[in-house]
RNA sequence: GGAGGGGUACCCAAGCGGUCAACGGGGGCAGACUGUAAAUCUGUUGGCAUAGCCUUCGGAGGUUCGAAUCCUCCCCCCUCCA
């Protein structure tokens, strides 16, 4: 059994911020299992290495013999975290609903244990406060409160539209805790007015506020802005070893420290190590290799990240072609067909006019010779491997197609 | 409800009758250099079977040989007043 001074010590490791933590060791001393909540959207997810820094968390407090509350925010989900993108989104059908809850669990319980899990939705509660209910819980907050919260702040002063129906979705969060009487709540760093706001309601309705304990916000490979699908900066927990490699290895100097510190799994002695082997001179890549690898063979396994790391080597380092690329079969009606249209076919391009380009620029290579004239044709027949950039590759055949004229003769 | 300001490509932002597929910056992509790092330099950044053509400047109409630019109606945002 940890000791409530080392289960604390461990629980804010990596944290940002805990509030308040004189709360978090009484209800640790209770020696009761705590209530611990997570929120999450609930649409379908794809998570990423940024969600993991929370739920790598929400394991920890597993291991110490916490259960955890996996929220799905179907109902708030309508309204989507206030990012100033005013819109009401349409509400996902169960079926939907139950499908990214499926997704969500086979991709958490690569982390999280689901004997102390329990996956639940906040329209089981949410739909049954009606409109009596919302004035009710909207009146136990001021818009002044509001208001304090950053992104509404910002574009107030700015002159940006607020939509009202914004102001509810910290209101609803807030109401989460009240349904699920949470004892502590898991959130990042942005999360902080909302997760405060879950406190206030509920003392409202007479439980212990819940404690809040925040998570660094992880960058995406840009390394300025959040990891996140949609700006298609992130590396996803199912991404195959080889691109999950590719990825972590692309990353710059400063945000493989900071990677490191979020997300590995070392002991903090070994991670000081590393920064030291560097300061004395050694070459950060061999450090971002050991910690790819870390990361690959969690995901997947040991061999995945040998593996990984084998062909990295040989594709980058020894710029050899690829043994694992598609085979892709295009057709024309001719007997020859125009480069730019085969790449774009073969999805190596997204446009004709792409292509254009990047023949143009040099970054086009057939059999791993360059290819200058971007008007080049392609005979029928012929089997050939395209490269596009440093990192696209198909072996392309080119057949014949079968017309209405040849099917005559 | 009244008055004023505004909506341009991924983002910011010029343009205010033809020379505008639309200046400039950011970001992205490609090339060189590297460690698929950083920094730097160069090119590029609507589509098309591509020396040409087609569709873009909130939406729909209109004026004109010609509209992102002028007119009409509509939609949306902001500020001030009520």
């Amino acid at each position: 059994m940890t000791s409530v001074t080392d289960a604390l010590i461990q629980i804010k490791q990596g944290a940002h911020e805990v509030l308040l933590e004189e709360e978090l060791k009484i209800k640790l001393n209770s020696g009761k299992p705590l209530r611990i909540k997570a929120g999450f959207d609930p649409t379908a997810p794809d998570l990423h290495l940024g969600h993991t820094v929370l739920i790598n968390k929400l394991r920890q407090f597993q291991m110490l013999g916490h259960t955890v509350f996996f929220l799905i925010g179907d109902f708030t989900g309508m309204i989507g975290d206030p990012t100033g993108k005013n819109v009401t989104r349409t509400p996902l059908t169960r079926e939907q609903v139950l499908e990214n809850a499926r997704s969500y669990q086979e991709q958490i319980f690569k982390i999280l244990d689901p004997q102390a899990t329990k996956i639940c939705f906040n329209s089981e509660w949410m739909s049954q406060v009606d409109a009596a209910g919302m004035i009710q819980i909207a009146a136990k907050y001021t818009v002044a409160r509001m208001l304090e919260r950053e992104d509404f702040h910002n574009r107030y002063t700015t002159g940006q539209p607020i939509a009202i129906h914004e102001f509810l979705y910290p209101l609803m969060q807030g109401y989460d805790s009240v349904a699920l009487k949470a004892d502590v709540e898991l959130g990042g760093t942005d999360q902080k007015f909302n997760l405060l706001v879950g406190r206030e309601l509920q003392k409202h309705y007479g439980q212990s506020p819940q404690v809040i304990l925040m998570m660094p916000i992880l960058e995406g490979l840009d390394g300025v802005q959040k990891m996140s699908k949609s700006l298609g900066n992130y590396i996803g927990i199912n991404d195959p070893p080889k691109e999950m490699f590719g990825k972590l290895m692309s990353i710059s100097d400063s945000l493989l420290w900071r990677y490191i510190d979020l997300l590995s799994f070392k002991t903090p002695a070994q991670i000081q190590q590393w920064k030291q082997s560097v300061n004395e001179g050694a070459n950060p890549r061999d450090i971002k290799v050991a910690f790819a690898q870390e990361i690959v063979a969690r995901f997947h396994h040991q061999a995945a990240a040998v593996q990984a790391y084998e062909q990295f080597v040989a594709q980058f380092q020894h710029k050899e072609i690829p043994d694992d690329l598609p085979e892709i079969t295009v057709t024309t009606p001719d007997t020859s067909m125009p480069l730019i249209i085969l790449l774009k076919e073969a999805g190596l391009t997204p446009s004709t006019s792409e292509a254009g380009r990047m023949i143009q620029q040099g970054g086009v290579k057939i059999d791993g010779e360059k290819v200058a004239d971007r008007h080049l044709f392609i005979a029928v027949g012929t089997n050939h491997v395209y490269q596009v950039g440093k990192r696209k590759f198909a072996r392309i055949q080119v057949k014949a197609m079968k017309t209405m004229k040849t099917m005559e003769i």
